[in-house]
DNA sequence: AAGTGGTCTAGACCACTCT
DNA sequence: GAGTGGTCTAGACCACTTG
């Protein structure tokens, strides 16, 4: 039953055929018939199925890989994404010689909040709403570096109300899509400065309005769904990022 | 007599066919072949000249497009790029109501100078050697915001070492381009915080001390070496930078 | 109408990965 | 060796731009 063709793919108006494709290849991922990390049909059997040729089809997936939806991996298959592997915060910080250091995070507050009405929006939901908030502190090599404040959409992220945070481990995202299912696909930040406030400055050990680095982040996952806003803060003097332009 | 075959594309290593012919098309339009903002040959003119399929050609020229050396239009042909057009600078800060404000540019220095070690070393010239330093104010409806210190490698920016500067505009690059001969095609800026010494801050009208951000800019031509190297800052405070991740 | 790049096809063969 | 994606071909037709 899986030769017949499951979508007819007509590209009706602007758009091509293999735009119509990829559209429709998203929307069975999003639907979960391949789920994060699973392996999709090989090329010759996606071609059959929506009826077009395999150039066609090659050309919907490299869009797929273009948005970051799927790896294709030469010899092995076409991968859904399972997500955002790792802590990339650090990457926008330089602490000490920056060898090989490993950041080490602690949950130092948990709490079921009415959403502000900035992260309300950010997050989608009605202001007011209740959202969980974490507060978490990030060392490396038993130093305070970072301090962040995490707020996450509630029905969806309740798994992580209960247990104990110090059994979390020291990266965040595989541990939310460990626990609640929730895969974080894309996510923007938001860089600015500004100056530590009392609360933030004691947890970092530095100097009440010390200046420091802000990141903003909002991420979401692979329906374009918001499912974090987040702001990290950390030494000024330690920021350092490198964009490319071209 | 474009008849010929201008180059036989062998791909002998690991490299691909298409691999190969982008390298020689790069390789034809370093070598001033077609100059910057000309169109290339029609694809079947490319083709045949390297006697390979349009679809490999087509492979080919998608690399370059990602690369950012070809722009291909739809129906007219596909063209050399000319370089980086205006001044992104201002997309780190966020200044007033953002508004559609005019930058304008100031020069208020021009030396040569011995470029100071750390500046050869992204120049690519030996330290001691001789280049260009300016010192360029540029004011948002009337008040100065920016700072720039920028280095030019001098036997190649020579031309602006004579004429008078007012007369520039307010746009950079496109200046450099017309004087020099010099496309700005990629760009790294490394972002970084620290405080304004003394001068610069009385060129902003601010305390000396006060928060700065600081942007470290490399600019490279289509060949891939450094023809500027320039330290702008600003504000701390107006900084505002966003970075999509995937 | 002529010239350009964009889409689509159908098929052959190559290179990589696993068992 | 079986199965996967990657490369290459040769040709048809479509869509956009220009004179």
């Amino acid at each position: 039953m899986n030769s017949t063709k499951l979508v007819a793919v007509d590209a009706s108006p602007g758009q091509s055929r293999y735009g119509a494709l990829a559209a429709a290849l998203k929307a069975r991922i999003l639907a979960g018939e391949w789920p994060p990390g699973s392996a999709m049909p090989a090329e010759q059997t996606l071609a059959a199925e929506h009826g077009v040729a395999l150039g066609t089809l090659r050309q919907a997936l490299a869009l797929l890989v273009e948005q970051g939806l799927v790896d294709r991996l030469h010899g092995k298959g076409t991968f859904v994404r399972s997500g955002l592997s790792g802590a990339p915060m650090l990457r926008f910080f330089r602490f000490g010689d920056g060898s090989g250091q490993v950041s080490a995070s602690r949950i130092a507050s948990r709490k079921v909040l009415p959403a502000p009405a900035g992260v309300a929006r950010a997050l989608g939901c009605g202001p007011g709403d209740a959202a969980l908030r974490l507060r978490r502190l990030r060392s490396l090599d038993g130093v305070p570096r970072l301090v962040e404040e995490i707020w996450l959409p509630l029905p969806r992220c309740a798994a992580l109300q209960d247990g104990d945070p110090a059994a979390w481990g020291d990266l965040f995202y595989p541990h939310l899509a460990a626990a609640c299912g929730v895969h974080v696909h894309r996510a923007v930040d938001e860089i600015g400065f500004g100056q530590l406030g009392a609360a933030d400055a004691r947890a970092l050990e530095l100097p009440t309005g010390h200046p420091c680095a802000t990141v903003r982040r909002q991420a979401f996952d692979l329906a374009g769904h918001c499912v974090e806003v987040r702001t990290t803060r950390g030494d000024a003097h330690a920021f350092q990022y490198t964009v490319s332009i071209t």
